[in-house]
DNA sequence: ACATGTATGTTACATGTGTAACATGAGTCA
DNA sequence: TGACTCATGTTACACATGTAACATACATGT
């Protein structure tokens, strides 16, 4: 799986605090911050299911969208490709210099810590 | 000056370990690495010259490439924009956390940390 | 003077991403 | 039932990036 962008990272960011959101909810959560028409929140949403970053399914008549993967994996692996070719270090990474950022909860850091440095199967 | 892109960062890389270069040489350097023709390294410099990531010069009748802004700070830009979006760190990052990379000489870390966390003149 | 190599300039095309409008169909209210 | 709204499907266009070929000009050996 591919890593997200910089935008799909913002919607990703806005369906792990909540999700299923339909295309309106996701909207009114990162549309003005991106300031984004509803249009390109749409069509953004598309590509995520294309590269099964999202998950679409229909609840009560609406399509919503959900992530596939959850925050820490994605993160780890958003991470990992920065290390490697930006810093270029290849083993283990010191997440416990990330905790004070407030993105993951400390069970959450500790899958991502899990993911970084000792699992190595990718999918 | 926007950030670079992944292949553009390889090519700054080989330059700061020496420049100016031409661009046979950098070709030498990166194209077996990354697997490209000479044409593609020859149009990625183009671009990176347009870009302003890198100098132009003619030195003995050949045109050779030298990075416009150093090591630290070019990876001082591309790490904050890393820590902002992806992990949301907006204050000082904790650049001990990454001494262990070889990229950078402890002088280099020096500068990188000081750009980081304490001027904030971008340019 | 010609062929050949090397450097440089120019152009091309596919895919990804940002950014959006247009069209259509179904539900709702007057 | 006609007008509107909302959700969804479809299409568009520009710019960035990956990836490269074609064309031309200069130097150099024969």
């Amino acid at each position: 799986m591919s890593q997200p962008s910089k935008s799909e990272l913002a919607i990703l960011k806005a369906l792990w605090s909540e999700a299923p959101l339909s295309a309106r909810e996701i909207q009114e959560k990162v549309g003005p911050q991106l300031e984004w028409s509803f249009s390109t929140t749409r069509t953004t949403l598309s590509r995520m299911v294309e590269k099964t970053l999202l998950q679409l399914d229909t609840k009560h008549g609406v399509r919503v969208y959900t992530p596939v993967q959850s925050k820490a994996r994605t993160l780890s692996g958003v991470m990992r490709e920065f290390f490697d070719t930006v810093l270029e270090m290849k083993g283990p990474l010191p997440t416990a210099a990330f905790h004070d950022s407030e993105m993951l909860s400390e069970e959450e850091w500790l899958e991502l810590d899990h993911l970084l440095n000792e699992s190595h199967d990718d999918d």
